[in-house]
DNA sequence: GTCAGTACTTGACTCAGTCAACTATCCTGC
DNA sequence: GCAGGATAGTTGACTGAGTCAAGTACTGAC
């Protein structure tokens, strides 16, 4: 353990405690207390829902829980209903006085923290929501929402070279000629970019980069596909078969022949995306350009018209 | 206020109490609890220390910190003198006992964090640590320590032309061409990297990168500054005056005659740096390389032997 | 020396959260 | 079809967290 990086996430985590706690006091001496925003917020979004759901949700005592939902329902916030199917449970449903209070409470909670966001202005402001959503995803990935696959944005293509060069350098032990390599791949995309033939596509979740391809003018009406990756917090959701997808749909659709691409034979995840879209191995040979020996393989897919 | 950044924002509070909230539990139950952890922290941190200090540090209740400073003494933690020069306040001192136990609550809190930390491996670990960081540093830039000057790493090359990309974008509307010039100029300097004879440096303000500059061989002895920039979170610290700093020094070494750049006439903060350098401003010229009419001017600093 | 202000303490209070004992219901296996 | 263990929720009794206001002792400026 990098000592070093606890330090680091602690310190995050003192910062973070007294900027939200600063944020939470705004309710309080409001309609609600904290806890009891948070379980109107967890009602108003599960609706219609029983206690002890929520009590997983929140982690909350069962006792405290009760106690909370009684509090609600005098208010008339709520209505328990017994469940047909189990006698024990009730379902929680907001009444209008319910769904009042939460919209109050939700748009004071919005207010708060755009006061706080209203500190940050322009590209701090997108880079510190994109930072804040990353963080979240790389310590939980499976709290990312879907993902959408869009052109790429200024920055992106050389952001994308940067990730790819720090990723094979740390997974495989690449030297740095991977990153000559993927600079001049992307600046040469730049410098003759064209719509019509060409493109790369990113990944995100939620805002986030979450992987990218290329397509290029081969010439000769080939296409290349390059500079596949998908970021290590979103894998194993099928970003790179969607990103390849979209390679050949773009390839075929701008009538292309055949689509290429060179790879190494120990990138077995990718080796197996393209083989599942028609690709195949059409020729292998050991080189060295990443500063080690490794074995290359140029894989084709024709475009039938 | 855009509505989908106060969601992100949103989305990430509730994660993270979830998330850190698990985590504080831990300590309930052992020597102290949680206000008492954060508030021993404070004392071992910056004693010998008023009661008044740390009420401002922890936005507390006097009262209740007074409770709570009572109760340390009780306990054997903490001796309180009186203060000469004000005989109304008390310094508080950690003893032995107390210093002991400061210690294992720091060490179990460090315990927890690694856990949580431990999740996360390889690169995504070192992308966390970094992003957490970042996101305390654009919140509050003046939590951020001293900045550290150190050449470039592997992607940072990349990484440093998707900033500018970015920031001259957002900043001066700047077009696509800023794009492909930034990454040719690092594709290039990638590509022929000699480090006896060129270089790249980062500053970075607690493992985030702030700032960036390159310098590179224009021939005939002559060398070129690059690319300087500095982020937006981490301005008004010097960085940008240091690594210029910086380059004049590397060139000097190197036995170059002089070192030049080019930059615009609207970048008004860059051009106070260079002449604070010794640079002179040895031409004009207006172009359109940027995708709008802009006064580009040639800066020139000769390096006496 | 007065007086406003600061450093800290104390009493009285409310809310947050835990724990254990309890009722009512459900589900499983014989 | 019924015993027995599990689940949904409630309640009483409790501790700790945090607030508020009144009070003491001192400081520093006029």
């Amino acid at each position: 353990m990098e000592n070093a990086d606890v330090t680091a996430v602690r310190q995050f985590n003192r910062f973070y405690t007294q900027t939200i706690g600063a944020l939470d006091a705004r309710f309080l001496g409001t309609e609600a207390s904290l806890p009891e925003a948070r379980l109107l917020f967890e009602i108003a979004t599960r609706e219609p829902v029983t206690a002890s759901v929520l009590q997983d949700a929140l982690g909350m005592d069962a006792g405290y829980l009760s106690r909370l939902v009684a509090r609600f329902e005098k208010r008339g916030w709520i209505v328990r209903v017994r469940r047909d199917d189990d006698a024990r449970a009730r379902d929680l449903r907001l009444t209008e006085a319910g769904r009042d209070a939460f919209v109050t409470i939700d748009r004071r909670q919005s207010d708060a923290v755009g006061d706080l966001l209203g500190l940050v202005e322009g590209q701090a402001r997108r880079d510190l929501v994109e930072t804040l959503t990353r963080a979240r995803l790389l310590l939980d990935p499976a709290s990312g929402g879907a993902f959408v696959i869009r052109p790429f944005r200024t920055g992106e293509p050389a952001l994308i070279a940067a990730r790819q060069s720090v990723l094979y350098c740390d997974s495989h032990g690449w030297g740095r000629d991977v990153e000559v390599i993927e600079s001049e791949v992307t600046a040469a995309f730049l410098r003759n970019f064209n719509p019509e033939r060409e493109q790369c596509w990113v990944a995100e979740i939620d805002g986030v980069m979450a992987g990218a391809v290329f397509v290029t003018d081969e010439g000769d009406d080939i296409a290349r596909l390059r500079l596949l990756h998908v970021e290590p917090f979103a894998r194993r959701r099928g970003i790179g078969d969607a990103l390849v997808g979209h390679c050949v749909d773009f390839a075929r659709a701008k009538g292309y022949r055949a689509l290429v691409l060179w790879t190494q034979t120990v990138l077995e995840a990718a080796r197996r995306i393209y083989a599942a879209h028609g690709f195949e191995c059409v020729e292998t040979a050991m080189h060295e350009r990443f500063g080690m020996p490794l074995q290359g393989e140029t894989w084709r897919r024709e475009l039938a018209a």
